[in-house]
DNA sequence: CATGAATGAGGATTCATTCAT
DNA sequence: AATGAATGAATCCTCATTCAT
């Protein structure tokens, strides 16, 4: 791993570990072995740091999204690996996670960047929007909203997964029913609804 | 409002405009009109007025929730009102979303605290365990999945409605249909599905 | 007790325990059971309830000096009495020589404070002066150099009575030699010295 | 003279002039031409400031005690070069003598530390030691009380010499006999006393 | 007399950033 | 490129003192 990516990786262990606030740049210095100084040939200054390893994770996400995606496959399937690509790349590394809730709900975080073109929220709005062309997700919904409440709910059934895991003695066939449950409220519906 | 109250709504306005970042006690003085000695008469650390302040929200939040409720009503007609309570206070108001989705990414909010006696979980879960045991929601799934999956859709539909809402020249009919749609994922199934 | 001692006392107790940094108003205030307020109505400020304390001090260490004295009595006997008394006082409560030692070597105490009359010096002074007129002590050192000297002596011996006291298994009986030596020090000496 | 030492001078020097109140490290920072952040470089704390001033001292205090020491020599006259060696330490530069009164009856000097390894102890109960195994001191009396009480003597009489100096237009004569007296007091005695 | 909430200047400490080496 | 000592403004917090009740 070179330099670059080494100070980006300890920022975010940082941040997973001690917040936002934990994380000086004196610290990022040490956990990722160079010398404060260092950090600011790669980066202007820790704003900066920040917004690239934003960038950094959005690929990250995208790349993990995408996996074995296949548009010739039927929708449900692709809405299903999507699914579990989803969560276990949030499950298997808390960091992502953490740090995207807490950069989207800081100033680092302008309006400007939200309007602005966006990878993820393309890739998802593209992706939904395969669904609904394919007449296999419900139409007269937008694709932008349909991905922001698909992924919310990914992220609602990682807490679950995180935080009850264990202590609720749950069954993996009910974590696994969410997937299917929110299949059954975004696929084509047959008529009329009570 | 009391000083205390001054306190805690000056931090939570401050962090709503810039972050769990920039709120420096010196300034929540200033916009709470008191000394900044005097927090400190108020709560012993900044901590403890972060926590004070999560406390203080969770008792708004299930306030807001149990608006209008009544177990006699048809569950649908419940869980509407529930929808709508929820999606009025994250939207009239956006400071507590922005705190909540913080605080609970932050390093404020353990895990024991999680397991801990929680208010907002309890009410949840006791809602839609009533839904259940009235036959009207989806049985084989345990109320503290929907509670969490149902949240996390209306967090999700906050953040459409509050960035999306001009830009996307997004018809309100459109929004309103999410509701209905996490109700067709959560509702009784009429039966088997592949 | 009043009120204006339990303030000097609580101040007292709170310096031997937390030395003279840890004694904040608001905790004398706690300890001595009265409110913040209060304590201005018998002292004009924190020095001045400092410099009380120190006479109240100052008067307390010559009662004990003095008890059971009699100018009638050999000298040797009179020493002994003297040095007796002070060792209890200071070993019984460390309090008043941790305060002293302190209140010495910090601003309050002002070289004219050391000029000006000092009860405590005088008493001194003029018990040493008694023992040089009698003849019983050495000649020609004055009595402020012997009582700085003795005293001096008592205190290191209270020293090591508190901090080596069990520790080094010492016998009593070596303890009570530091009388004798000191005594064999000051007393009118034969003739010759080697 | 490096940094470090820039710094625990600056604070000696601000311990002698206002007493362990009297030294904010803002002060410190100034006096000793350096940025406040700076301190933090070399001492994590003001505690560790203190602490680390003390341990110098000692090594000082310690150097100037051996100074000409020769373990060939007549013990008293050994004892009389040691005696002057402290005296001129503790007068010509107040500021040590000043430093560790306060510091000894501070709460950082714990009953730990006085047990624990200390050179300073350990060099005087050596020096008293060699006069006790070579017959010239008396015998029956620990080394480490004749240490406590030799040095705790030499601090009256450097309290004396500051303090009374000008004032009691003593003659420097009077002031040499205590060191005699002292030494009256603790060499090999003749026979048994009364 | 007594209270204790309120004050705000002052103190210890942190941390993003710079710069001589 | 890399270092890490140095900076000093900004931050959290303390505490002597006041004053309305």
């Amino acid at each position: 791993m070179n330099k670059k990516e080494k100070i980006m990786e300890a920022t975010l262990d940082l941040i997973r570990d001690h917040g936002f606030h934990g994380c000086p740049m004196s610290m990022v210095a040490k956990n990722s072995s160079v010398a404060a100084g260092t950090i600011y040939h790669y980066f202007e200054s820790k704003d900066e740091l920040i917004m690239e390893l934003y960038h950094y994770l959005v690929a990250k996400v995208v790349d993990a999204a995408q996996s074995g995606d296949d548009d010739q496959l039927p929708f449900k399937e692709r809405f299903m690996r999507f699914w579990h690509n989803m969560k276990k790349l949030y499950v298997q590394d808390r960091s992502i996670h953490r740090f995207m809730e807490q950069f989207y709900n800081s100033p680092y975080f302008t309006e400007e960047m939200e309007m602005t073109d966006n990878q993820w929220h393309n890739w998802m709005r593209n992706f939904f929007t395969d669904g609904i062309n394919s007449g296999e997700l419900r139409s007269g919904v937008k694709p932008e909203i349909l991905s922001i409440m698909v992924h919310g709910t990914i992220l609602s059934s990682v807490k679950v997964t995180i935080y009850h895991g264990k202590k609720m003695d749950m069954d993996q066939i009910n974590l696994g029913h969410i997937a299917e449950i929110v299949w059954d409220g975004i696929k084509k519906q047959p008529e009329a609804k009570s």
